[in-house]
DNA sequence: AGCTCGACCCGGACGC
DNA sequence: TGCGTCCGGGTCGAGC
């Protein structure tokens, strides 16, 4: 489930692979929820013959920027990932889209659930203005991100997976962070003291950095886990702390990680290290 | 404003 | 082993 640490990596991969300047000879729909628009053959017209620009990220959004001023836009959901290879490699049955590019080579969208989502838009700002900001913006000061929080009224996780709030975090990403900071997903934001609010944006920026620096989490062995454009897997997986560890010791006090749901999401925490306050 | 639920999907995990 | 059932995940829209 690509988050932002996920996206950034397809992002940087795609730019190893030197996609930018690449034309796209043509594009293959083959499942039409895939793409957000109304009408496909236009969508498809509009992108072929296009040179790729520009690469892009924000939030959880990858952007393709085109020679005609259109961008596209992509959301990997849960299971939605990029494969770049060779047009003779034999298509699997999970490709909702591709691109053939120049000198034979294919970037083709692979998605299990068929939950991911592509877009063309000529105005890439406007597409996406809900999303907060970025985690690492420069001007989102420990300071700034405490008050805009310590002004809510909700739970930190369905908060902190609200993306209009922060764009990037994810399931893993929260409870990971939530851990981090000693803070109960279900503690009210409004709750916490200035310090501990910064505290909090602080185990934010750690754990995404791991998680960068981990080129992203990849759990189980499926193929609707995460892998990056080679169908290399990340490695962050070995660096969670309470993540999917339901019943092993946490890393601080040892007591069990336990498994709960908050917003309808699984949840992780130790019962110990972080304690519900109101 | 913020919550909960349903819809979208289907591989994989689990139960029998 | 095989078959059936249900969970999980991000986002959006609806209803409260």
């Amino acid at each position: 489930m690509p988050e932002m640490p996920e996206v950034q990596t397809i992002l940087e991969d795609l730019k190893q692979a030197c996609l930018i300047g690449k034309k796209i000879l043509k594009m293959s729909v083959f499942w039409d929820k895939t793409i957000i628009s109304s009408d496909i053959s236009s969508f498809v017209n509009t992108i072929k013959g296009q040179v790729i620009t520009g690469l892009d990220r924000r939030g959880k959004y990858l952007i393709i920027h085109l020679s005609n001023g259109h961008s596209l836009v992509i959301h990997f959901r849960m299971t939605g990932r990029f494969i770049l290879t060779s047009t003779d490699t034999p298509l699997s049955p999970y490709i909702r889209f591709l691109m053939d590019l120049d000198q034979n080579m294919q970037l083709r969208f692979h998605d299990t659930r068929k939950f991911g989502r592509c877009l063309l838009t000529q105005n890439v700002n406007e597409t996406l203005s809900k999303l907060g900001p970025e985690p690492f913006a420069s001007d989102l000061s420990p300071q700034l991100f405490a008050q805009n929080l310590i002004r809510k009224k909700r739970a930190l996780k369905p908060l902190l997976l609200d993306q209009t709030f922060l764009a990037g975090l994810g399931n893993i990403y929260v409870d990971e962070a939530l851990w981090e900071a000693h803070l109960h997903p279900l503690q009210q934001a409004c709750c916490l003291s200035a310090t501990q609010a910064e505290t909090l944006f602080k185990a934010i920026q750690k754990v995404l950095r791991r998680g960068l620096e981990s080129q992203g989490t990849t759990l189980g062995i499926g193929k609707t886990n995460f892998y990056r454009l080679s169908g290399k897997r990340g490695s962050h997986q070995t660096l969670l702390n309470v993540f999917r560890r339901e019943g092993k010791p946490c890393p601080r006090c040892q007591t069990p990680i336990i498994r709960t749901v908050v917003a309808q999401r699984g949840t992780h925490l130790c019962p110990h290290c972080q304690i519900l306050k109101n």
